[in-house]
DNA sequence: AACAGAGTTTATAACGTTATAAATTTTCGT
DNA sequence: ACGAAAATTTATAACGTTATAAACTCTGTT
């Protein structure tokens, strides 16, 4: 036999006070006097009171739901290290709940956020993977709706986001070769739309114009290319004999691809060439033969987003939520 | 300036019909009149109807979310491989929505599910890793309450699983070994509370009896070990010498440990060992040396946990939502 | 023309909450 | 002890939906 639900009814004929009274009671308002505010707060414990999302919901119009739109190409770590887990760390006893979103391949990356907006599915919404002018972004500020993302738009409206520091990435992963006496290096960049590319791009040719070596930017592969084309591109790529050839890689499956490629062709790693990888997971600190590599913290990254979120539903100002996440060694 | 969201009333005031009607209308009830109910489509449609999920789960209690509840050693390969992508998949165009509700390191596994089933925040359930007599399945069975498993259990009720099918890998995982020369074989397991423990040993030991080869079962590690403490383990490991050792291994990371620390200690795969990884990822496709590797196709799982509990939601039997998922090359 | 019965539509209430405004009680200065 | 103001509590209505039961409108039979 199962004992119905606790309402705010139920709490109510318990302590003899009206419906209203306890609402507000628990809701901790100072119009309540403190001694009641405590005896309704006992009360309800007691019970086993718990609100009714629905009926907040319904009432209040807010759904106490942050959801996160995740795009097919993007990398994991496990599960412990991944960005959801950061933002469900985040989000954990405020009473935001986190929804999962997919992108999926092949439709308009838009679809997620009219649906979400057009039916108020959540209160904010957080995205990964920003263009110049991003029309997710461009539609949400219309329509005033709170979005953090992942990653910079070139939009003039300021928004919030957090992302992390790729130029600097680039930079230091492309000096890094260039210490290890590398003529020529190249790197694999993300396709042209998304922001990163720019970041990533600028940073490389910081390094490549600061030490005079040659640089290459294949153009017909990207880091969202499959690991089989680019591992062909790396089979029929030509290097330069004498010195090591360097390259950046800013992401794990496909410095995994161009690796294997590398080493297939007999290639060696430290003579022939170098990679510099960016990692998210543990996967870099163990393979062999083992590369240099930059941290991206994909749980923090998790984190910060949730705590943004949550401060602009607070009413926080969008320029106190623009962070721009350093690399780790 | 912004319409405001068109409601039941809005539809009953531009079709001139009572709420209810409109209601019953866009359900398809057939009491109401075929003309009516495109008429009533129509009119929806014109206006961008869309029904309000707080007002539905308020009136009905049903609210239309699954909630997959993760754990932080969850391996994911990259979303679009994942279970998360799968389940969308599977939920795509039904109306429901996915919540991820993480089961935090350290923390009793029962809280995600008292907190979803006393709240009633979900409609149903999916949770990963099962226990022979799961206290998870042993509550939602006494609560009636949908639910599927990403894993068997030995309790007697019996409920909807979808699992993988760790015997079958163990063993072709084990022949494999044995069928390259190994004399002596070995496996990595899961912490021994879990299901899986028993099938993959059973698995393995039934390629070891057929066969007649030594085993080991290292008892103080397992699969969830830190990739520090596998290699440890791995750097101290006597090997048999003249004969390769095999080595099964159920998970990507953890193959990944082993394998360098083998390696760095200048032993040879395929003449000093073997390794036989489950992989869910590209990963082992890519890395070098290549191993032997099995896969399991982590967003089928999803798909299959997904169409499961719909099944179950629209009144399917558990033994119609029992599956087994065998492993491929 | 009356009426049963099917076919169709509608009014009312309720799910659990909170905003608004009104009502009650307490406090305090005179 | 009185009245005004402050402090506290309460009644009412509403959010958008659907279940229940009642009401209306046809049809065809007598």
């Amino acid at each position: 036999m199962v004992r119905k639900k606790p309402t705010l009814k139920t709490v109510a004929e318990k302590t003899g006070l009206a419906v209203t009274t306890v609402s507000r009671a628990l809701l901790d308002s100072p119009q309540i006097a403190l001694e009641t505010r405590k005896r309704v707060a006992e009360a309800a414990r007691e019970l086993g009171y718990i609100p009714d999302r629905a009926a907040q919901r319904l009432r209040t119009g807010r759904t106490k739901v942050i959801s996160l739109i995740l795009d097919p190409h993007n990398e994991i770590p496990d599960f412990g290290r991944s960005m959801v887990a950061g933002l469900s760390y985040a989000l954990k006893g405020t009473g935001y709940h986190l929804t999962i979103t997919p992108d999926f391949e092949g439709e308009p990356t838009i679809d997620p956020v009219n649906y979400i907006t057009r039916n108020h599915l959540a209160d904010g919404l957080i995205f990964t993977r920003t263009e110049y002018f991003d029309e997710r972004v461009k539609l949400l500020q219309e329509l005033g709706f709170p979005f953090v993302t992942h990653g910079r738009t070139e939009l003039a409206t300021p928004h919030a986001y957090w992302d992390y520091d790729n130029e600097e990435f680039a930079y230091r992963a492309a000096r890094h070769l260039i210490d290890r006496g590398c003529q020529e290096i190249g790197i694999v960049l993300p396709p042209d739309r998304f922001t990163f590319y720019q970041h990533l791009r600028y940073g490389f040719m910081r390094a490549v114009r600061e030490s005079g070596v040659a640089s290459v930017i294949p153009v017909d592969i990207d880091l969202d290319s499959p690991p089989e084309v680019l591992r062909e591109h790396f089979a029929d790529w030509q290097l330069k004999p004498g010195t090591p050839t360097g390259i950046v890689c800013p992401g794990e499956t496909s410095a995994l691809a161009i690796s294997s490629s590398l080493t297939d062709r007999r290639l060696t790693p430290g003579t022939d060439f170098h990679l510099a990888v960016k990692r998210t997971s543990s996967l870099f600190e163990l393979h062999r033969p083992s590369y240099f590599s930059i941290y991206e913290n994909i749980f923090e990254s998790g984190r910060g987003l949730g705590h943004s979120i949550l401060n602009l539903l607070e009413g926080g100002e969008v320029s106190n939520n623009q962070t721009i996440q350093a690399p780790v060694m």
